[in-house]
DNA sequence: TTGTAAGCGTTATCAT
DNA sequence: ATGATAACGCTTACAA
């Protein structure tokens, strides 16, 4: 470890006092108490002998580290590209604002509670967490909320009281399924998971005065069943429950991906014959034979958001959750 | 800010000196020079109080922060899954070696630079740096490491005299046209970005005695053009220029889902007619028509790799370049 | 085995 | 405007 330069080493150069030094160099832009040509001298000094302040022994003194932790579960379908997302948006609002980034990834339960416990160490202001699953989790969380350490989370719904960037659920699947209704469809297909999504889906075909069919909606269970093949096994009931449809809302990009490939296999045309759109806005949505359209849940924009409100926790606000608006992004399968 | 135990806190309570309960709780195992009863009640008062050592103050008074910093331009297409990868594994690797670590993302040259004076504040023990592109970068890099900070690098080649964490990229090529080849293909075309993986490709119709057709490689200048229409209008041209093939060998997965699209618009058949072969083994190998094959690059493993390779530097041994093998993936796309 | 003392580099308080 | 002094919580020598 070569030359360390200290407040010390410019204080003795310049035989001025430690604490002078500090102040000038380290306590913002108010330079009070200390003499224009002194500070200059004493920036001048810094500046040449290479001085870098030391953010720990700072952070020990101030209590104040300028790093806020990050406690991720890989986030989406592999693939879906959210998790860089959110990473990439928490980067750039925490870069600007000065801060540093702790992360910590986990991935069940048990490693949850073993990486809050690691990342929890005194060296962070606050926390962002994005993947809480259920209330075991949400309830360790308040307990580190209540021992002082401010917590926000990015995740589809808030879980307990803590504050949550979130998207309008329901509103993307009515936001999807209007726009194949705009596009001219009449009879539209549902692969489903979560019970926001569908509500909106149903909002949407009850406003056009559509009826909603059974048939029309396959769903499947597990987190993970989450990709192109379960595409592909609804499109394959969808073709063969004898109900003729012309659009396909999906909640999930892969879905989505799996529903076009069967649909073309089998001879029919996207956007002509049926219409499709997906969630996510993910990468993945440019690499099919047709570009698909999709629900945009914004998360580099949450992500910022939650960077703001959690540097105002730790500033002493109290702050709630924020509830964003998805956006529609149209592309080819859709007809737009 | 709740209670927050300190080890005089708990030296107090039980009436012993800071240095005993210091010894017992955060000297790893070796507890010695403490009796084991008094090892006992420390550790019960501990458990009981809450308390959690203040990494701050340990880091300040050792030097060590038990932290890197991982320093990473967006790797990889968007939606390669290849930054993703990259993070996890570096977790992995530094939870089970009880690390943190401290994220900094950056763009171009000059977020290069600031991003690298920010994250280099004496807070870190180490660093990984994902994306060097230039000399110019390397150069700065190799100050740091010359004021004592060990730097590891994950790149596709090693830059200056940073040891990287590499891939055998000439053997990428080979292999994937290898692969086609055994497979029977005898005309094998290339879309193509970088050199050595070329170089690989050549190597493989070489060693096999197939002749290399100037018409049937197709190559696109600037990193940002590496993705799917670029595949399909390299097929274009193949499926124009008269040449008969029946494999294509796509550097990047999404080159290859491009081909593939436009290979069954044109009515053919993968991997009957032509079979296909791309790089980076992506989350979009499994959202095509076919399956995708392709080369993995094994981005997790180098990793884990460049964490242990990093701790070993900081704990002053000296650290080479490593080479991974790439390893193939095979899907139907390339009829195996 | 136990305790005392010093110091890591910084910032905050209080004299001067 | 400036400087002496103490303190943040921890670890390491060294003395008892």
């Amino acid at each position: 470890m070569a030359a360390m330069v200290t407040l010390k080493d410019i204080a003795e150069a310049l035989n001025v006092s430690i604490p002078q030094v500090s102040k000038v160099l380290n306590h913002s832009h108010s330079t009070v108490g200390v003499s224009a040509e002194t500070a200059r001298r004493i920036r001048q000094a810094a500046e040449a002998m290479g001085y870098v302040r030391n953010r720990t022994a700072a952070a020990l003194r101030t209590g104040r580290h300028n790093t806020i932790g990050v406690l991720i579960q890989p986030w989406g379908a592999v693939g879906s590209g959210l998790t860089e997302a959110l990473l990439t948006g928490i980067a750039e609002e925490t870069a600007l604002r000065d801060q540093h980034i702790e992360l910590r990834f986990y991935r069940g339960q048990d490693e949850f509670h073993r990486a809050l416990a690691r990342i929890n160490g005194a060296a962070i202001d606050g926390l962002i967490v994005a993947g809480v699953r259920n209330s075991e989790c949400a309830d360790a969380l308040e307990r580190v909320v209540a021992d002082g350490l401010p917590v926000v989370t990015v995740h589809i719904e808030a879980v307990g009281t803590l504050p949550n960037m979130q998207c309008n659920e329901r509103e993307v699947g009515r936001l999807a399924t209007e726009h194949l209704i705009e596009q001219g469809c009449t009879s539209i297909a549902h692969i489903r998971f979560t019970p926001r999504r569908y509500e909106g889906y149903v909002d949407a075909l009850r406003n056009a005065g559509l009826p909603l069919r059974e048939a029309l909606v396959y769903g499947t269970p597990h987190r993970l069943e989450v990709n192109v093949e379960n595409g592909q096994r609804a499109t394959e009931r969808f073709l063969a429950c004898g109900v003729a449809f012309d659009g396909i809302v999906a909640e999930s990009d892969f879905f989505a991906m799996g529903a076009m490939v069967k649909l073309i296999q089998e001879g029919l045309c996207v956007p002509d014959d049926v219409k499709i759109i997906g969630v996510d806005d993910s990468p993945i949505c440019l690499c099919g034979p047709v570009p698909l359209s999709s629900v945009s849940l914004d998360v580099p924009a949450r992500a910022r958001l939650a960077v703001r409100k959690l540097l105002d926790a730790v500033a002493g606000e109290a702050v709630q959750s924020i509830t964003c608006t998805p956006a529609l992004v149209v592309r080819r399968s859709s007809g737009g």
